[in-house]
DNA sequence: ACAAAATATGATAACAATTATCAGTTTATA
DNA sequence: TATAAACTGATAATTGTTATCATATTTTGT
């Protein structure tokens, strides 16, 4: 995989402005910050940053794909009420994944867990 | 919501032929055998059955949709290789509900876990 | 049992997210 | 510094899903 300026760019993008942005915000403010960069490239190199491992993708949560750069192992959390993504903090990973690996036979190399409810902020603004 | 044929056939297949079917796949053997079924109704009919805790739909997997007759809480594994999901029983449910409700301050209403890698029938076929 | 209202259907157009294509450009290699 | 490999922007194409709409089926009230 060779250098190259707008990977750096969408990477810079995804790390310090927002949180789990979809492809489209992350083109979007590279857009504004007067780059002519175009969606294409900002799609292929989120795919092949999460494939490399660099950076993480999230699918399920709506119809469109979300990215975080945070590789540590963690959890996902969506609002219904206002859509926000929070990320959760994981201390059952080993449990879960020994559990299951000794139960199916199979390999376990990833999982992913994803809660959704009502954050706390939500559920303060209903009363 | 009222009576129809179509609904219950769309379930029968989801219920009895096959194990976590997309869309399309329902609306293939619907197809064969015989009904003239349309796709827009295989599509509807399965999101108003997720929508009312009769099947369940499964995202996130791939680029499609997966839908689940078994609505008893469990969990799913998708094998890299073969691209088959299993069903993975859920034993830990309560710990990481508890933990995380009283470490986030979040109201959880529900919670998906998949797992990947690869499956018992791919890594003995691989030697 | 029957008319009216509500709900569902098939066919297909529309849509939105993502991927493929391709000529031109940038980066690495020898 | 020339050649090959990788990458880009622009946009066409693809794909999964939803919306539309005229027609058909199901339910409800009398």
């Amino acid at each position: 995989m060779n250098y190259s300026r707008q990977r750096e760019q969408i990477y810079e993008a995804l790390a310090n402005n927002i949180v789990h942005p979809s492809a489209e915000y992350i083109y979007d403010i590279l857009k504004e910050a007067n780059s002519n960069i175009s969606l294409a490239t900002v799609y292929r190199n989120l795919n092949k940053m999460a494939h490399s491992g660099r950076i993480k993708k999230i699918q399920g949560l709506e119809d469109r794909a979300h990215f975080d750069h945070n590789t540590f192992e963690h959890y996902h959390f969506i609002c219904k009420k206002c859509g926000k993504i929070y990320d959760i903090p994981c201390e059952v990973a080993p449990e879960i994944i020994n559990k299951t690996e000794k139960s199916t036979g199979f390999k376990i190399e990833s999982h992913d867990i994803v809660f959704s409810g009502v954050c706390r902020e939500c559920s303060e603004n209903e009363r």
